[in-house]
DNA sequence: GATGAATGAGGTTTCATTCAT
DNA sequence: TATGAATGAAACCTCATTCAT
């Protein structure tokens, strides 16, 4: 059985804390087995006996906290998606700026290793979210209202401290999300076993960003 | 109903046909109506009901034909995934590669075009695999098998073609499908309502890989 | 509908029940049904469908407390042969011995009498294990592990008692269990309807394992 | 798989062959691979898929020559219990008669053997008919209809040919049914595996029925 | 707040059987 | 004669959910 002593289930129930108020000894412990057994089977893979049983209380318990097994799902995940994510990215950001003033490729690099760190801290979230977008309507709506703002702020941050005119925000976000989604993806769910270098990867991210992969010295522009 | 008849139906139809044999008329809209559902409203969303209905056919011809639910989808799965994209790839890297001798932009530019258009062609099928490949075991060994060969190759073609050295092959391919499955993942699934432009998209991605973005001409190394 | 209300569905509610403690009222029901549909029916004869119509329950609550219809089975089966079977059969034993000291006669025919009793007080159980015990493994695994002690000990039991040397016990045991069985499936299932003796096949058949059918003059005794 | 290529499976054959005229190649192996199902799975428990396989024939060539699963049953059973069982008891023990006059115990032993030969050459179908004469009206009459007159009229050979008065015929035929079935049930079903030896169990039934058991020395014949 | 009992609806799968070829 | 394809009905079982306690 897993103790759900760590930091991943710590964070999901102060972030679920923020919404449902103190969540009394019973609850949370569903809140961490539905967490779990969502992310292993998804949402639809997941009876509420499991989660019950994983979470050893009694399946109306969950009932009594959670309304239905939807609602289940949403109250978790909006949380995690809105208290944390939201405002987290923007104060951060900020704040690495003023740190690395001026110094564009440290910013990027220091933005790309925390938000690494927190897709790993809130892995199994993540993994649902990937899964249930696709599928799950509410999910999706949810998590596009959540985040669009937090991506159009991030991308008008980017532009206002560089240098030159900048087109094509969108496709810059989108490629920077792309990559680092994608990244995450391969070393947390297709080979978790693997060893990985994150810092590596983050550099390597880094130059292909701002210099691509250089592959022909040759055909640089002058 | 949808009459299933245009291109990534009797693709997938000629995928599965090669290895089951010629498909009887209520297999293969059993084959069609799976797909439809299975893309639409995931695996586990999907009953056999549905696809029965969908297929006008009976519920017991589906298990006549494919035995069980789950063996439904992997003998779907794995001929697309198999008899379509592994040859496919290596053949047209080789093609490709002589008819834009040399000139590794237009290699990458043609490659990565047509790696959209089979995105496209199969997007019913991409969409069930990028859902089901975190939930389903079977699934996922199918595909990292039949996948890993050829991105190994691909990876081998490019690096031949190379002047320079060209470490960090694994992060490059990753990067590229990366960016590939992110732009294909937000234009088919999270908004396909909006006017794309693959072309455009595609000339982006190119020019990233080679110079990135192209922030800071005073940073670029010597 | 039936009302199970007599002997034979109080013993066996009282044998269930040592195993599975108290049974609220509708599992009570299921037990009743189902040992009426195997009885009647036979095990694979019989549908879940049919014991919940005749519990008078819905189908799920047999699947809620039984877990799947071969449970359903075996844990009414396994505690009516364990419990009242094996401990009983012993201690009546040792009272008779002590209770007619001596008379080999008289312990026979009273055992005979109580074992056809109990037959009779079980009727339907015994109906179900004689036809699945041809053909359900584990049941028949379940009954030869529990009886087979029993028998060896009430075989040891008339050896101890006996005056001279006696061979081939098991043939003799299973002599005396042919016959009990043979009279009771006669009477209690091929030909239900007609009248019966049981007192006087008793004493045939004591008569028959003392001395033979008495087929010849010459070798009568005195 | 089994090569149906024994005296058992030639016996079945010729006996439905009576019935139902010659049978094609294909309708022969059905017969067999249904015997083979029957017996070791129960007739409910039988699909006429499994047959099929076992047979190595499509499923509808069981209908076309059989019409229903439970014809293909009764019209198996039924010749054999008929042209077999019938007219054959009654000839032999006439032969045996003759062959024996007047030693009673002889002409018992040599029933008992030649009837234990009998069951050991069509123990599949023995098999059968003890399971579902339980469960299986249409079959339980069959039976009855057919074995009722056989019973009679070898009871009534046995008395004429017996020296004193000769009361509890019906007793007597169902005590050396029982014991002999009792030991067959045992040795075929449920301990197939171990040792058995039929003429010292014939040895000792015959004189079970003569003499009883043995039990009290001074009660012995002289 | 927590639960054991209960269930209607619906899930996947199997079945005996039909029919066109 | 033999069969591959097809199916309606029904099998076993799971599910999310309700309710009395």
């Amino acid at each position: 059985m897993s103790s759900f002593e760590n930091d991943t289930y710590t964070a999901i129930a102060n972030a679920v804390a923020l919404e449902e108020g103190r969540l009394s000894p019973k609850k949370r412990l569903a809140v961490f087995a539905a967490v779990e057994c969502f992310a292993e089977l998804g949402y639809e893979g997941t009876s509420t006996k499991m989660i019950a049983d994983r979470a050893e209380i009694a399946e109306a318990t969950i009932f009594r906290h959670f309304g239905t097994k939807s609602q289940l799902l949403m109250r978790i995940a909006e949380p995690v998606v809105k208290h944390l994510l939201a405002p987290a990215v923007h104060q951060e950001a900020e704040a690495l700026m003023a740190q690395h003033k001026g110094n564009l490729k440290e910013i990027a690099r220091a933005i790309l290793k925390s938000r690494l760190a927190f897709l790993r801290l809130y892995e199994p979230l993540v993994k649902i979210l990937l899964q249930e977008i696709l599928v799950n309507e509410d999910l999706r709506v949810m998590i596009i209202t959540q985040v669009a703002p937090v991506i159009k702020r991030a991308s008008g941050n980017i532009m206002a401290n560089s240098s030159g005119p900048l087109p094509e925000h969108e496709r810059m976000m989108r490629s920077i999300v792309s990559l680092l989604l994608g990244y995450f993806f391969h070393r947390s769910f297709l080979q978790p076993d693997r060893e990985w270098d994150d810092d590596g990867e983050v550099d390597f991210l880094v130059n292909l960003v701002f210099h691509g992969f250089g592959f022909d010295p040759i055909e640089k522009r002058p």
